[in-house]
DNA sequence: AAATGTCACAACCGCCGCCAA
DNA sequence: GTTGGCGGCGGTTGTGACATT
């Protein structure tokens, strides 16, 4: 039969522990190690559940926990670690040395969460909340009003991706749901899909488009950002599925930039979107040691993490200073994308189609 | 200064897989 | 093979601190 009950719960001690407690559990930890969870309160003296104890000593009294905010660092990490692991934290956790999975799912749950919910991004596929972009709605604004607005203000949102992209990008699912019904669910279902297709040619655009003017680089990035966006977006219009930044320079600056303080300090780490090589072959694993997340594709294809992602491809540990400021408010890190929204309808776009 | 709202986080709850009996 | 406890995990809650009105 089965073991004998581990504990009798009536009596035991709950809620908050005293300095008291949390000495005894220290004390017998340090001579004798946990051993048994079960029988750890008795022997400690403790009126607590074995549970209790061995949450109390790995959430709060283990002597390698590192307190304190969560640097920029870290956040990326585990922004980027829940966009492959989901909420496994701890799996997530244990790529953070010194940090808790209970202290990194209340750290998700009250900071990063809600960073991505006003950012427009589903917190649990990491992708643009579609569900919030009422096509239709916007198209109605756009024709009832005028034909120039804002999307951020309509939705509450602040989404990542800029408006021209944003219809294009509607243009592109509404025509393939056209031509092949069965096209966007699957697509929509198919997180991988979604992350490639739809999105990361928008954000590298985007990206792109913010960098070199806040940046202060020790190289000319692009001769003309401009063309090298509109170039990239054509191909992407054209190809989606094989996109590829057919720009002949290389992306050398996002390796020698500095990151300026004021814009690290807006900077929002989105590493999701740059989990896949842009030749689509392969998925970035970030668990890996050797996934750099940048780019060494010789044809000068992009990796998209190594621009949408600027500081996860730098390769200072963790528990290293953190060269990047932490002390930036939410709204300091939100601004970043607050003010790509305002946009005119391309004359290319004809909204009676979907009328 | 008091009331109210919001935030942050420690701790609990309940479920699940593993494994001893 | 079955049962049921243990350890671990993720979700949720309770509460104190702080901010705002």
């Amino acid at each position: 039969m089965g073991r004998a009950p581990c504990c009798d719960k009536n009596g035991l001690k709950k809620g908050p522990w005293t300095p008291e407690e949390d000495q005894k559990l220290i004390d017998y930890i340090q001579k004798h190690g946990h051993g048994s969870w079960r029988t750890l309160p008795k022997n400690a003296g403790l009126q607590r559940c074995g549970k209790s104890c061995r949450l109390r000593w790995t959430n709060y009294l283990r002597p390698d926990i590192k307190r304190g905010r969560f640097s920029f660092e870290e956040e990326e990490t585990i922004i980027q670690l829940h966009s492959v692991l989901g909420n496994k934290w701890s799996a997530i956790a244990a790529r953070l040395p010194g940090r808790t999975d209970n202290e990194i799912k209340n750290y998700w749950n009250t900071h990063i969460r809600k960073r991505l919910l006003r950012m427009g991004i589903d917190p649990v596929t990491h992708s643009p909340r579609l569900d919030l972009l009422d096509i239709s709605s916007i198209l109605s604004s756009s024709l009832y009003n005028s034909s120039q607005f804002n999307v951020s203000r309509l939705l509450g949102i602040q989404p990542l991706v800029n408006q021209p992209d944003l219809l294009r990008l509607a243009t592109t699912l509404l025509s393939s749901q056209r031509e092949n019904p069965d096209f966007l669910i699957p697509a929509l279902q198919d997180q991988t899909q979604l992350n490639q297709f739809q999105f990361q040619p928008n954000q590298l655009q985007n990206q792109i488009q913010e960098l070199p003017a806040a940046c202060t680089t020790s190289t000319t990035p692009f001769s003309n950002e401009t063309q090298f966006v509109q170039a990239n977006v054509e191909q992407f219009q054209s190809n989606p599925i094989n996109f590829t930044c057919q720009n002949s320079q290389s992306n050398g600056w996002e390796e020698n930039a500095i990151m300026p303080s004021n814009l690290m300090e807006n900077f929002v780490p989105v590493p999701n979107y740059g989990y896949y090589s842009s030749d689509q072959s392969s998925i970035i694993d970030p668990l890996s040691d050797n996934s750099n997340f940048q780019s060494n594709n010789s044809n000068q294809n992009i990796s998209f993490t190594s621009v949408l992602s600027t500081p996860s491809s730098s390769p200072t540990p963790l528990n290293s200073n953190s060269t990047y400021i932490n002390s930036s408010t939410e709204d300091e890190r939100d601004s970043y994308c607050s003010n790509v929204l305002k946009f005119e309808i391309p004359d290319f776009f004809d909204v009676n189609e979907f009328m």
